[in-house]
DNA sequence: AGAAGCGATGTCACTCGCTGACATCACTAT
DNA sequence: ATAGTGATGTCAGCGAGTGACATCGCTTCT
């Protein structure tokens, strides 16, 4: 009897459990303490009790901790467009899009702003980030030419439809009293309706 | 007599000329020929007879050679829009002004390949230079804001400009028998108010 | 003219991100 | 039992980038 209990107490496997998550929180918590910079993959290793080849096994660079959750975002995004009803105009079914992903996101806010932080305080995590929402808009490109959007249109609805995301992130980040994001993605595709058409 | 001779003939001065256009040159070369990774800080210096260390005094970093000619291209757009009459439109200033940027850039289409080339081949290089065309939309953002243009407004303006110029660069890079670049920026401006609309 | 300072370069030592090769060892399937 | 398998550790090494200090022709001041 007494030896189930040892196995439960202690070491019942080899090694802890969700080794890529305390790697992520140790990265979190060191890039919001001391900056990105500032800390060291060992010193992340460390924290994660874990050793710094095995960083790199789960993250393919020091950046990328931070942009694990893009690869989920694309992927609601995609199907949310591919479930649009195929008479929405295309850039109304990147404008859905973007709504849906702007409410989930809404629900993160602290997580986000936080994230946020990091990221403006340094220029490499500035191009990671802007390259992964290039690929975002090129994923978006790709659905809207699924839906027979020929191709000028569907890169430009896209990119677009990144842009407004952007701008109506900046400054839902940074109200202290947030109105509602989704509804700021609205009001800024209006905007960008008005503005195109040389208002 | 042969003194002054001989002072002409070598080491007039202590260093040959031109030590940064000798590393961009190198730099361009060794990128073409073997890639950007493959091609070592080392190689560069030794290919321009200077030290690896002088490069890093001349560039802040590996990439930075290929984005030297991005800080002219960004004066010329904000000095083009602060001179455009101050009726026009924000988007049609921004228009004019990547017409005209258009319009020069052609001249060097050959250089533009090439370096596109290398660009494309490598992910580090595509965040730096999307990183540069933020920057770049930053700059337009600032002088559209100096002709009293409000704010969602400049910065929807300026990031969708960019946007255009990229789409439409990435057309005219591509075509073996290119159309006119700024003909071909007017076309998407076009393409870009009527999707922006919904159709 | 001589001294002092300046500026572009070289040299060296060092940190850090990242990779390849190989070892370890609990767990699983045969 | 035996032979994998998979997540980890260890170690050696490369290449990017930086700080400190030396060199030395040129300019400027006295």
């Amino acid at each position: 009897m007494s030896v189930t209990v040892i196995n439960y107490d202690r070491d019942v496997t080899r090694w802890e459990p969700n080794a890529r998550g305390r790697l992520e929180q140790a990265a979190m918590k060191l890039y919001v303490e001391r900056g990105f910079e500032q800390t060291t993959v060992a010193d992340i290793a460390k924290q994660a009790g874990l050793s710094e080849r095995t960083f790199f096994r789960h993250f393919a660079d020091k950046r990328e901790v931070l942009f694990w959750g893009s690869g989920a975002l694309q992927e609601l995004l995609v199907s949310s467009i591919a479930s649009t009803p195929a008479e929405v105009s295309p850039i109304e079914a990147i404008a859905r899009a973007l709504e849906t992903a702007g409410a989930l996101l809404q629900e993160r806010r602290d997580g986000a702003l936080l994230r946020q932080s990091v990221i403006a305080a340094n220029a490499e995590l500035q191009e990671r980030e802007l390259i992964k929402l290039a690929s975002l808009a090129s994923a978006l490109a790709d659905a809207l030419r699924q839906r027979g959007v020929q191709d000028p249109a569907a890169s430009l609805c896209s990119e677009t439809g990144i842009v407004v995301f952007k701008v109506a992130f900046g400054r839902w980040i940074s109200e202290k009293n947030p109105q509602s994001f989704p509804y700021l993605i609205r009001e800024l595709f209006d905007e960008l309706k008005a503005v195109a058409a040389g208002d």
